[in-house]
DNA sequence: CCATTTTATGGAAACGTTTAATCCTTTAAG
DNA sequence: CTTAAAGGATTAAACGTTTCCATAAAATGG
């Protein structure tokens, strides 16, 4: 027995059953439905006749061997259960769908190989354009930067960029975010504030970084390495590295965390210090949810503009795939963050802390 | 100016450019790729030369033509901001990737008319099979009960089900959640129990109303439709909700929330009432997230098997797809699901409430 | 009313594959 | 050594569109 559909999915009308049934050519059909040349308007309604009579849609793969187009681009991002995905990617479906655009969603779990896994499939999946968050640089994969270099397809770089700058690209501004959050801790008195930040190679996190030590530097404080602390971006990875900090003869009063799963591993490790936040300790993390003002204690945090990072991103894109040219080849747009300030930091002066 | 690709794009290297630069038919270059019939190893390594050489990759669309397989599914879904949806994602997506199959996301705003739109389009696209988390219906809307039956795309219903019974589905164990949730305060003493959930006709919250029902019931405490609140599923509108309960002369001792965005928006009101949880009220919510058992009042919840539930109705379409049948029809496999007891709920014994 | 332009249609090629049908070589069996 | 079977490769026909080119019909201008 060849395997077949059953009859429950019925074989779809083509387009040469509407051109018979509506007794012209497929050329005229086309027209009507690419709204492409003149048609006389008694023809255009016996075909729209048809069509709805056959219930017909065009044949979108076939359509792309003549247009080229399969209105469809890829996303790739890191892992779309982090919350911070979802909403950019819910922005770039926003401003995508004008264009009767789709997309497919591509998890790399950070893991470079599985990026480039995905966007060979991509390509042969001859999507029109991609949006892609990377996974960090794995020390001297010169081959995927090859790769990444020959793609046959327009990319537009989200949220984190690559080493080679000459790519169209829409970040976060995160050395304000990070001079923003450290300089709020700075003003409330803390003079021992550590970071807690994520080992990639990614511009991400060494920007934030780079905004920490960039605002106690104005406040002439010196950067100490033992109030730096890197590692994995995981929950677990951040209990793991607190007690470090937690245990100093010189403890920190405030802790800076430049990552979401790092933030809620911070607050478990406090937890498990049995240090009160922001009574003991003074917590200033990133990414903001909706919980986040609700659940105790609350965070405060710097936003990033999720939603409008993936709306600006898609709309480059969508630009360029517009008139396919490279013409906005070195366009980055950088979106600003904004700090959000509730009860997780306290005030600190003379070796107390308090709440504000 | 002729609209063209830049010449960084540059045109890839097709079928019939292998077989020339191997010297031998298309046909045989085919052969080699899908390791169909047989081909002298000899000239299987001039094809495969030619292939890296011209670093080839076929082209899905054209191939869609013959094979009427795009390797594509889509994946509706009403919100992925809602994190339940990214991790049945992740969960469908690790089964997919097994067999070469890519993900279409669409969201669909809990919206009919969206879910409409998308399925044609994912339709027109020929994706080779659909994986369903319906919005919920609209009274009367005929026209979208014909176009799923008329479907020409193997669907597997996720999470939700429709008003037709005779479709693949995987589901979690709703009343069975329901059930946990409210004998769970049942038996910490709680008699006043009430429930906010979600207005919607979806099977899912009908059913965990049932649960809560059922084990009122078991216990003969009478059923109040004064405790039965509901409305759509945000934090706005729990907000708005929630004080109809909190004032009443008869104050409910434990809420249940059957959903995680009303859950949000029930501790927000909470709060803004004066009231502390669990001393003052208790809460038993739904759906388990990193952060509730890490920020304050760690969150009584049922959890679903989030992860499981996407691979499970992946794997059930991928069977579908494989031996294109619908054998599998009635198929409707169901997952249990987990209280995870935490501390928003305080036993309550002589008109006084207390922590457990 | 003729010449010319515009509008309306159809025929057929092309897009990049897979795959039946076919043909030519080997190889193995008797 | 002859013949049948198996193996290896090719030719050509699809698949469902769009679009160029050609042609016919209608409209326009003088």
């Amino acid at each position: 027995m060849k395997h077949e559909r059953s009859k429950r999915f019925h074989k779809m009308a083509k387009i040469t059953d509407i051109a018979k049934r509506a007794g012209v050519s497929i050329a005229t059909v086309s027209r009507v439905i690419n709204h492409s040349g003149n048609v006389k308007k008694s023809t255009k309604e016996k075909v729209l006749k048809a069509i709805k009579e056959l219930s017909y849609t065009p044949n979108f793969p076939a359509r792309y061997l003549k247009t080229k187009r399969t209105l469809t681009i890829g996303m790739v991002v890191p892992d779309i259960t982090n919350p911070f995905f979802p909403m950019v990617f819910r922005g770039a479906e926003s401003v995508v769908k004008q264009e009767n655009y789709t997309i497919i969603l591509c998890n790399t779990f950070e893991d470079e190989y599985e990026e480039m896994r995905y966007l060979s499939i991509l390509e042969a999946k001859k999507v029109d354009g991609i949006l892609l968050i990377k996974a960090p640089a794995r020390s001297g994969n010169e081959q995927y930067m090859q790769k990444l270099k020959n793609l046959s397809i327009p990319i537009v770089y989200l949220d984190r960029l690559p080493k080679l700058q000459d790519i169209p690209a829409v970040v976060a501004d995160n050395v304000g975010g990070g001079y923003a959050a450290t300089s709020h801790l700075l003003k409330l008195g803390h003079k021992r504030i550590a970071i807690i930040t994520v080992h990639y190679p990614l511009t991400v996190h060494r920007e934030r970084l780079q905004g920490y030590v960039k605002a106690l530097r104005e406040h002439d404080i010196p950067i100490s390495r033992l109030y730096i602390k890197k590692g994995a971006s995981t929950i677990e990875e951040a209990i793991s590295l607190a007690p470090s900090l937690l245990n100093m003869k010189n403890r920190p009063t405030a802790i800076f965390v430049t990552n979401h799963k790092m933030t809620i591993g911070l607050m478990r490790a406090l937890e498990m210090a049995g240090l009160q936040c922001p009574e003991d300790i003074s917590v200033v993390g990133y990414d903001d949810f909706d919980w986040e003002n609700v659940f105790h204690p609350r965070l405060t945090v710097v936003a990033q503009p999720t939603y409008q990072l993936g709306q600006a991103a898609a709309g480059l894109l969508i630009e360029i795939l517009r008139d396919r040219t490279d013409s906005m080849h070195h366009k980055i747009v950088m979106l600003s963050t904004e700090l959000k300030i509730r009860e997780s930091c306290g005030i600190y002066r003379q070796n107390k802390l308090r709440k504000p």
